[in-house]
DNA sequence: GACCAGGCACATC
DNA sequence: GATGTGCATGGT
């Protein structure tokens, strides 16, 4: 089932709202709780949503075995370790010698700034921690804040191309809009709820696995009879 | 062989 | 602020 392109559509903030926590519920229904994020360890994640960039997870999983095997998924370790050989060991999960770099910066930021104590910097405030991460090099908004709400438990809406396409196509807003739009979107229509914001975030993942960059809509995806009742309607939600 | 994947830094206009 | 490019392996 294909709809025509752009969708818009309009309704009033408390409209919105109602409409993205049934779209949150829907999803939950039909998926069930993901257990987001996979990993056993707030250093695991942290490392998990740098190897992720732009790279399917199933990739991600070979080079976290790869570091556990080699022991080196430990601030200690990492830190200890040399870029070259490290990047080896990132191979499968593409863009290596760049990931490599970015493991390396951060590690190096934890030991600089919090004396290698991942505790020490869990205790900064969200936006104070936020502005931290954003001048590693390597993380940019979504890996900030992946780590921010999964690694740290923060309450912050991640965005991520998925985010923008699936609520694009279902007419909240145009795709090309940017990340601070989109995620100021989300949580100025969401209760501010770290286990709401660590769910939809990993659901609409999920679903998002439905909708290719070329076609508009793809027929697994459950939120289709949402999209019924949204054609014809005329204006955006973001202005 | 083409296309895509849970981005980001950097150069250029 | 918007747009273009390099980074790279692995699955469909």
């Amino acid at each position: 089932m294909i709809f025509p392109l752009p969708l818009k559509r309009s309704g009033s903030s408390h409209d919105i709202s109602k409409e993205l926590l049934k779209i949150y519920v829907h999803l939950l229904e039909v998926y069930g709780p993901q257990h987001w994020w996979p990993g056993e360890s707030r250093l695991e994640v942290i490392i998990g949503a740098i190897l992720t960039q732009n790279t399917v997870w199933t990739n991600v999983e070979k080079v976290i075995a790869n570091l556990k095997r080699e022991k080196l998924l430990s601030l200690r370790a990492l830190n200890e370790a040399r870029e070259r050989p490290l990047a080896m060991l990132l191979r499968s999960s593409g863009y290596f010698n760049q990931k490599a770099k970015k493991i390396k910066s951060f590690v190096s930021h934890v030991y600089l700034h919090y004396n290698g104590s991942l505790k020490t910097m869990s205790q900064v405030e969200t936006h104070a921690m936020r502005k931290d991460l954003l001048s590693i090099y390597g993380i940019g908004p979504e890996t900030a804040d992946s780590i921010l709400l999964y690694a740290f438990e923060k309450p912050i809406f991640v965005v991520d191309a998925y985010t923008k396409r699936v609520f694009s196509r279902h007419g909240f807003f145009e795709e090309n809009r940017s990340y601070h739009d989109v995620q100021t979107f989300f949580m100025r229509h969401l209760p501010n709820d770290v286990g709401l914001f660590n769910e939809f975030h990993a659901l609409i993942v999920r679903t998002g696995k439905y909708f290719c960059r070329r076609t508009p809509l793809c027929e697994k995806c459950p939120l289709n009879d949402h999209l019924n009742q949204l054609v014809n309607k005329t204006k955006v939600y973001i202005e």
